[in-house]
DNA sequence: TTTGTAATTTAGGCAAACCTAAAAACAATA
DNA sequence: TATTGTTTTTAGGTTTGCCTAAATTACAAA
């Protein structure tokens, strides 16, 4: 069951729904979807139809969108593809971790679940990617690992970058100036209120 | 110039019609496109009009197309990744050869060329792949290798099998029954005309 | 040279995934 | 509660890449 494939659009969708509900606990707006997929409000009410129709998510009119159960087993096997992909990117073609993510939205949609197994196996079945994010396994289980957030970390203290979450190019060059990679020990400096400096 | 991102539709048809003209040197016609791609001759009379005002292929009408110096970069480029990729599958992910194809079919549609280059450095330029067909490289240059047909082979001479060309599954089955594979070294013992026995 | 058939093109349609403009529902607050 | 502003949806288009049916052209055989 739930074996029918999805074209790109409908994988980025719910990939997008996902990430926008924590998890599937969060009722997702039309216009935050919009908005991170650069695709107008009325156009993502067209493909809100399309998933609900396939039961991947819920809709109640003008209140929101949930995911299924189902919608969630396919978000995670799509993320988990695309993060399967950047550690072969920087691991084995030698990317930097900046510029994965792109080559990696490609890559994710290539649906071949026999060719997504081969490649953990070849990774040596990686947990997390090179952005410090867990990687889910076959069966969509993810293992978590304590994190806490910098902007959380009080003045002083210390502690060693295990992801980095920001995607935006500009937030990318301003790590990349401060020599900042997953596994640098950082420690904070000095904090300015609403944001942080390091 | 010729930098404009192709569909994966227009790019399946530019290698079709490259492969289908030997090397830009033949015309092709609708029908024989419309053969290999399992597209209505009608719906490739489109696509050769797209392709034409792009000046990738010259087209006649009622006569046939021909392939476009900027086509035949374009087709071997998608050749290239293709085949690249094939060498991935088998040699990295342990797929058998006859399983590569259309894995290979897909990824070769991802248009970075920064992860071809690096695909390419990663496996050690291959000039060949599993196949044993020739990899284009960079520039789109082939490393030519003498071979010939077995089908012109002798009753009773040998050779070693370096590239095979007929992709439909029962084919493989039956190669695969016999044990050969690219390396394999194959004797005639007789011949049948209109067909060939080893 | 005519004619019949096969190949090709034209014409008109459809689904997917977008869009803009306008209407409807909701929410916030005066 | 009435009004205003924001969100969401509906309605109607567009492009891409396909389809079927019908018309046109090429070509070979009588």
């Amino acid at each position: 069951m739930s074996n029918i494939k999805l074209s790109k659009s409908e994988e980025n969708y719910l990939k997008s729904i996902f990430n926008l509900s924590e998890f599937g606990n969060k009722q997702v707006s039309t216009n935050s979807i919009s908005k991170i997929l650069n695709i107008e409000p009325a156009s993502v009410t067209d493909m809100i139809k399309k998933l609900s129709k396939k039961n991947l998510i819920y809709h109640e009119k003008y209140k929101g969108s949930t995911i299924s159960k189902s919608g969630i087993k396919i978000a995670l096997q799509i993320i988990r593809r695309h993060r399967l992909w950047e550690v072969f990117l920087h691991d084995k073609l030698k990317f930097k971790w900046d510029e994965i993510h792109e080559i990696a939205e490609e890559l994710e949609h290539v649906s071949s679940e026999e060719l997504i197994d081969n490649l953990d196996k070849y990774l040596k079945y990686p947990k997390i990617d090179p952005h410090g994010d867990p990687i889910p396994n076959k069966l969509g289980e993810i293992d978590f690992v304590d994190k806490i957030s910098i902007s959380d970390l009080k003045v002083n203290e210390k502690g060693i970058v295990s992801r980095i979450i920001n995607e935006d190019e500009e937030f990318f060059n301003l790590l990349k100036k401060l020599n900042i990679e997953i596994g640098t020990e950082i420690k904070i400096i000095d904090k300015i209120e609403y944001d942080k400096s390091v």
